[in-house]
RNA sequence: GCCGACGUGGCGGAACUGGCAUACGCGCAGGACUUAGAAUCCUGUGGUCGCAAGACCUUGGAGGUUCAACUCCUCUCGUCGGCACCA
């Protein structure tokens, strides 16, 4: 008998499978039964495959196997969002080419991979810096232009000075640069954004449309922020100014109670109402302004245990009362939600009530007897209807060497002018130094003249390149419809192969993408939905998300904490097969999970022990004989795992199979196992989870010829559902829900019987008997 | 502050639609094999009391609904995640 030997088992089957290229070139096959699976788009990071990789790909993995076996198309494909920023930081460090480390990477992670036994399709395998990609990232950037969607924009941005880059408010975490955690500075720069906010409402209602998990739809929901309520007109009472302040409220009902108005620092100056201040307050309001715009947002949040603000000395009419009621700046208001300008109510606003008390404004006790309906129908010249959104455009400019170039040019005589396709992709020069010059601009701006210099397509004159690149984000937000037709040189993807194969069925990603990419793509698939090329609302029918795995100690793993566990490491060790099935065995896909070595051995004994098992049942040292009690626990488990495989609870699966092995080691020991057809069944029943040995038992022992194809490509197996039946029950004996006992009863048994035996447990008479078929009965007396 | 999750043995977790709480694995204890160890196999393993048969208790805590609650309701404590002067 050989010893389970996963490292030559392995290594012989990893090579079977590249050479005969099992599930490869999957795109352009009948789709009749079609079953789009996809993980979230992944960065090649330099430090390799992680354990936290390992989960979410092997879950998608034993799904897309069980699902090929099951019958379905399915197409799993797989590629790189390989541009960004550690590529380029690190080039900036060492002055290796980004292309190069990336590459390496990929190289890598390729590898890794493949080792694992993830059967993934490579031959649609893509990356966003190849220029056959990004060709396409730009051709939807002049898309979006020609449609008004993507336009130029001068306002303040959040600015990271570590990587002298623009961030978008959505990407700055707690006042710090998502990616390097040095605190954002506002800065002023003219930016290419995108027009999402055209599709709100949309982003907002659609949602009904998919199958999410409620928490991720919510966050969705609350990022947009869509709130019905009312816009109210407050005039300055200076009787020179026609100026009009218009704030947005949810409580138009709690009108009357307003004792003051506050305005953002920026919209004060932006409306030029200094013009207006007298002279005792323009001093103070002055000094006000000039601290607030040298505040970032970060020191505005610090500021939030004490507010500020500043009297302008102005006072509005209030629209209902017609008393005068006064103008305060507090940088508490920021300038780009509603419309910069709020209502205090401080008689019933918690945060209105502090800031009044502080600088002694008057607090007025109202009752509510006017609804919001009544109020906008009585003074319409006031108050009207308003929608509000928290929802923002999104800033898609770089100051980056390591992104797809905006394709844009600008001519002093015509102005921005898209890249005709033609001459699409505007191709990433070579640079040597990929840092952005000592004023901040953009690395390209060290290109070469002839790069940076082109030809107006508009008037034929001399015009300049942009030099910003994209947000990674923009290459992310279409990558699930290149995979359907990865090598298309004409069109992103032919409608044939979109319509085979989109829209994605089933989507695995991180928690941490569940905001930001996610409505992203949403918003590029309507928008070219609406352009029409693509027929169906949304991308992702359904949608999971893995936890994350921590470290032995429970904590996120880091390079610090010295935490880590190195996956080649475990493979080296146990093997692939153990790796798979450890990671899923450790609790449910969407919990986080913390590591546990010994556990990983546990899992390798149970392998070896399937292995023993069915080299002695192979044999015929068992004589081939059944054993019914153990073709009944097959049977029973067949039907645990078509139900469990679907819905991604693999490890209730596994815990199934090892049920299953432990009686089939009790037969064994018994001198009986498995038929050789039913030995058959427990390979493919393990395929999806251990591929390798599943292999192996399945086509180990033959040769070359009379191959019987690999397991992975046979039928799953069907239940027999007579077989599953028990022709005796045991029942729970309860006296007043305490179980007392127990008893067992022939299955067929009716309901009559089985209370006469139940009764044999009490003496004197029940009060009631309540049976539940096939699990107990609860005698009250 | 707001929103969303989650609390089950020593540990990871199971329990489907309200129906026997603790499946499966780890760990631990004892045993077999062995010169010894490793590996493997077998047995036991929620807690308290008890020689035992058994009794009582147990899903963060306190109540409630029900014949029956990990599951539903109310309150409460704790942990984690997301968002935030969002009007």
């Amino acid at each position: 008998m050989k010893p389970y030997d996963p490292k030559v088992i392995e290594a012989k089957w990893v090579k079977k499978w590249r050479e005969d290229k099992l599930f490869q070139g999957t795109a352009v096959k009948k789709a009749t039964d079609k079953l789009y699976i996809l993980y979230a788009f992944a960065y090649p990071s330099g430090s390799g495959l992680h354990v936290g990789h390992v989960e979410p790909t092997t879950a998608l993995d034993m799904y897309a196997r069980y699902s090929r076996m099951a019958g379905k198309d399915v197409f799993f494909p797989v590629g790189w969002d390989a541009f960004g920023l550690p590529a380029e930081n690190y080039a900036i460090k060492t002055g290796i080419h980004p292309a190069k480390t990336t590459k390496d990477a990929i190289h890598a992670f390729e590898k890794q991979i493949e080792r694992v036994g993830i059967s993934y399709d490579w031959e649609t395998e893509i990356a966003t810096c190849h220029p056959g990609y990004y060709k396409w990232t730009q051709w939807i950037f002049t898309q979006l232009f020609k449609a008004g969607l993507a336009y130029r924009d001068k306002g303040w941005v959040n600015w990271c000075p570590a990587d002298k880059t623009v961030l978008a408010n959505e990407q700055v975490v707690e006042g710090k640069c998502e990616r390097c955690g040095t605190a954002v500075i506002q800065k002023e720069l003219e930016q290419w954004k995108f027009k999402i906010t055209a599709y709100q409402d949309e982003l907002l209602d659609d949602l009904d449309q998919v199958n999410w998990p409620n928490s991720t739809k919510l966050q969705q929901k609350n990022w947009i922020g869509r709130s019905e309520g009312a816009e109210v007109s407050f005039q300055l009472s200076v009787i020179s100014s026609e100026q009009i302040l218009k704030c947005f409220t949810t409580r138009l009902d709690t009108i009357e109670g307003v004792t003051f108005v506050v305005i953002a620092p920026e919209k004060f100056r932006e409306m030029g109402l200094m013009d207006n201040v007298g002279a005792s307050f323009m001093t103070p309001v002055q000094e006000y302004l000039d601290a607030a715009s040298h505040k970032t947002e970060e020191q505005r949040r610090v500021g939030e245990k004490e507010k500020t603000g500043v009297d302008t000395g102005l006072t509005l009419i209030h629209p209902l009362t017609g008393e005068e009621v006064p103008l305060w700046i507090a940088d508490y208001v920021l300038s780009g939600f509603g419309t910069g300008v709020v209502m205090g109510v401080p008689s019933l606003d918690e945060r209105d009530s502090a800031f009044a008390k502080k600088f002694g404004l008057p607090i007025k006790e109202i009752s509510l007897d006017k609804t919001v309906g009544q109020l906008l129908k009585e003074h319409p010249e006031v108050f009207s209807k308003k929608t509000n959104y928290k929802l923002r455009d999104w800033l898609i400019s770089r100051q980056r060497y390591w992104g797809a170039p905006i394709p844009m040019t600008f001519c002093n005589k015509c102005g921005w002018q898209a890249v005709p396709d033609k001459d699409l992709p505007v191709l990433l020069p070579e640079l040597e130094d990929f840092k952005p010059t000592d004023d901040g601009r953009s690395p390209l701006e060290k290109a070469s003249e002839e790069w940076k210099y082109t030809i107006c397509p508009e008037c034929g004159g001399k015009a300049k390149r942009e030099v910003d690149t994209m947000d990674t984000f923009v290459d992310s937000s279409w990558y699930f419809l290149r995979y359907t037709d990865a090598r298309n040189e004409t069109e992103f993807a032919s409608k044939e192969q979109m319509k085979k194969w989109l829209p994605v069925d089933t989507y695995l990603i991180g928690p941490e993408h569940i905001v930001l990419h996610l409505l992203y793509a949403r918003f590029f698939t309507k928008f070219l939905r609406d352009q029409g090329y693509l027929d169906f609302d949304e991308p992702f029918m359904k949608m999971r998300h893995q936890g994350m795995i921590l470290g032995p100690d429970g904590k996120k793993m880091s390079k610090s904490k010295g935490n880590v566990i190195n996956p080649d490491e475990i493979i080296e060790k146990f093997g692939a097969d153990t790796l798979r099935v450890y990671e899923m065995f450790m609790g449910p896909l969407d919990a986080d999970k913390a590591w546990d070595m010994g556990s990983v051995a546990g899992v390798y004994r149970f392998l070896s022990r399937i292995y023993s098992l069915f080299q002695t049942n192979a044999k015929g040292d068992l004589g081939n004989k059944g054993d019914k009690g153990l073709t009944k626990k097959l049977h029973k488990t067949i039907k645990k795992l078509t139900e469990d495989l679907p819905q991604m609870r693999f490890n209730t699966a596994i815990a199934a199979l090892m049920e299953l092995v432990n009686v089939w080691s009790e037969s064994s020991a018994q001198h009986a196992g498995f038929t050789p057809e039913e030995l058959e069944i427990v390979a493919k029943l393990l395929a999806p989870f251990a591929p390798y040995l599943a292999e192996e038992m399945h086509r180990g022992n033959t040769g070359d010829e009379g191959d019987k194809g690999s397991i992975h490509e046979q039928k799953w197996p069907e239940y027999d559902p007579i077989l599953i039946e028990d022709e005796e029950v045991e029942y729970a004996v309860q006296v007043n829900g305490k179980v007392k006992g127990r008893f067992t009863i022939a299955s067929s048994a009716h309901k009559d019987e089985i209370q006469e035996k139940a009764l044999t447990f009490i003496s004197g008479k029940p009060k009631k008997i309540i049976v539940v078929p096939r699990r107990l009965v609860n005698i009250v007396v």
